[in-house]
DNA sequence: AATATTTATTGATCCATATCAATAGAAACA
DNA sequence: TGTTTCTATTGATATGGATCAATAAATATT
């Protein structure tokens, strides 16, 4: 890991969006003490458990965001793509990392101190509300989350990811996956052979094109009904 | 519902920790316009889906937040007890309620007007600040249930729930229920028939002692580890 | 107090999904 | 190019917890 890049956080076309409320000198705050970091597929970006003293923004790739547990299977609580930050609660609370975050892509990334972050907060009520709003966000996806997992069978919870997948990751019916067939089964609840009957099933239905990695989603309106009906 | 009761903000017992940020001049503006209203045991105060105008300070009583499913069972979120206020990631996203919350007691709380609200966070920095620090909280809350109940079973998801009512609702190992079984149920994210038996259990195992809605935690070191087994 | 209604409890059965096991395919490596 | 290693797939079996059904207890109603 650790191969830094650079440029400046005023010119970045992958500068997270809740960048815009700041002024030229702000970003320029934030571009002084930034860390540009690049991680490999599969690598640690922070462990569940650990401090938290920076805000990581996703500036190429894709990560996954999970719940560790020892006995039992983790569980992907959420992804962070460029141009986003990956979401920290534990920065207004414990300090702590309330979750691990993992390279599924090649990832490029810049680390910003908390307290830069905590001070912009104060002194920039639009930055504050912009934060809030994205908080607001991640709430809304932690209560859709647990809806699909507890109120739904494994027809409908992997019906909730392809359409999360292809709604707000990829931004297109047809993709190639990054994610393993068990980072499914994480993302949905499931284990990695009922993720697997789950895909099959839906080929076999005509609902998704399934060769290897690459998916297309044939029937978007099947889909979204069996999400629905669960 | 509705019967109306008053005094000031400036002087309120029961006042929301979240006011304290504010001077005497915004606890008023905030006090001209608050709406106090009581609800019965069992009553509506928000339906999940529609719009949210207000925020619910709960003065007396204990309210659910669930979410509803027309298919499935409902399964309660979080508690909301004095002196604490609902939180409501709609206020900043979609202006809807993403849950239902309902009196589980007899409940007083005033509705404060987001508007007001809103206007706090841009022009009070500290006010800002402990509502993000709230937020952040709610969304760990968020976090801990998903992990409870993707990752436990019944006795565990029991357990977790036995240790937040007597942590974080009535303060003490004994406490006499206000919840139903099957609020019960929907709290730890499973049938009725089986909270019931789960109990049972604890109780025949002198984890816990049960007559009735009368609970006391006889080994909480037990149930702290029955928690972290699963 | 007697009756109706809701909530709680217990037992029997069933089913969705996990677990286990075996194989196949793909990627990494020597 | 064969060997190892990891990931994916498929089938067989096991099981945790849901569902169904039948009281019992508590609460509300007349």
């Amino acid at each position: 890991m650790a191969k830094i890049i650079s440029t400046s956080c005023i010119v970045c076309q992958n500068r997270s969006d809740i960048f815009n409320s700041l002024g030229p000198e702000e970003l320029e705050a934030v571009n002084c003490q930034r860390i540009s970091v690049h991680y490999n597929a599969g690598e640690v970006i922070f462990k569940q458990g650990t401090p938290c003293y920076y805000f990581v923004c996703i500036t190429s790739g894709l990560v996954k965001l999970y719940l560790e547990n020892e006995n039992s299977h983790n569980i992907i609580i959420g992804l962070a793509r460029p141009v986003d930050y990956i979401f920290m609660p534990g920065a207004y609370v414990n300090y702590r990392h309330q979750f691990t975050a993992v390279a599924c892509e090649d990832t490029t990334a810049c680390l910003i101190e908390s307290d830069i972050w905590h001070d912009l907060i104060k002194t920039n009520p639009n930055f504050a509300n912009d934060f809030i709003r994205k908080m607001s966000l991640q709430s809304i996806e932690l209560i859709d989350k647990i809806s699909s997992i507890t109120q739904k069978q494994v027809f409908g919870r992997m019906a909730d990811v392809l359409i999360y997948l292809s709604k707000n990751i990829y931004f297109q019916d047809s993709f190639t996956l990054t994610l393993s067939r068990q980072d499914l089964a994480d993302f949905s609840g499931m284990t990695k052979e009922s993720a697997i009957r789950a895909m099959k099933k839906f080929k076999e239905d005509q609902i998704i094109s399934l060769k290897g990695n690459n998916i297309e989603i044939l029937n978007p309106f099947l889909l979204e009904t069996i999400s629905k009906n669960g």
